[in-house]
DNA sequence: TTGATAGTTGAACATATATTCAACTGTATG
DNA sequence: CATACAGTTGAATATATGTTCAACTATCAA
């Protein structure tokens, strides 16, 4: 059947329209990339880490007593945060100082925590 | 001790940045919705569809051929989708035709494509 | 009504991941 | 040097979640 596709269970319906999306599609990598970036926001430890780093640097001890946590959970979440460039941080003596990457990220953090709290303004009104 | 919190196992060493810091974290529940949404969009199946939704809207079929993946998962995917707010369906005959929901959405997911984009850049320029 | 196709759904399985625990490193101080 | 504290890390465990499979509903057409 020319309408099948080898690795998929159903029929194509829109023919050209699935050809010029699939031309379109970014690349395997993009895709992972991206759902990465958000799979790393997507954890509330971690988002808790983020409002508490957004005026602020902070060292670990103080977070984790921000979000009443051990240290050893707030430093593996960092470790996540750090290796994909969400937060950077510098050590001053025994402390070690964690604050926001870059602005980008506080864009998408900030428009998405708006989104959410217009979404669940509008539900109380309903 | 008055430097230990009784969930943390470790002193509080700026005392007074620690409690400014709770004062200002928004509700447990507040950052539940908001790492709750980026979950939703981490997940590479999940950013392919919304990748082939960004231009038109796509029924469920369709959507399962260009990604490859049968029409059950493409369905379960599409289903927390939805539910999310993130995209939003109409029927017309035999075929559910999918959409993105709203404008928030497309600015978060297209900064956070930038985002990743650029910095992939950057590394291989290093 | 019957058959065909589009789409949904719940359960099961396999995989991913957050936290805990214990051992470790790094730094300051006596 | 030894001690204390800040922080990191690997393994183990418990939980969450994506895909598969099979059965189901919805719509159309004969």
């Amino acid at each position: 059947m020319e309408n099948k596709n080898l690795f998929c269970d159903c029929n194509i319906i829109h023919k050209e329209k699935v050809q010029k999306t699939k031309n379109n599609m970014p690349l395997d990598e993009t895709c992972a990339d991206v759902s990465n970036f958000f799979k790393v926001l997507g954890d509330s430890t971690r988002i808790k880490i983020l409002f508490a780093l957004d005026n602020n640097e902070m060292c670990v001890c103080d977070i984790a007593n921000v979000l009443g946590m051990t240290k050893s959970s707030i430093s593996h979440q960092l470790s996540t945060l750090r290796l994909n460039n969400i937060v950077k941080c510098r050590r001053d003596g025994k402390e070690v100082y964690y604050s926001l990457d870059d602005d980008h990220v506080r864009e998408v953090f900030e428009v998405a925590t708006r989104h959410v709290i217009e979404r669940s303004e509008e539900n109380e009104e309903v």
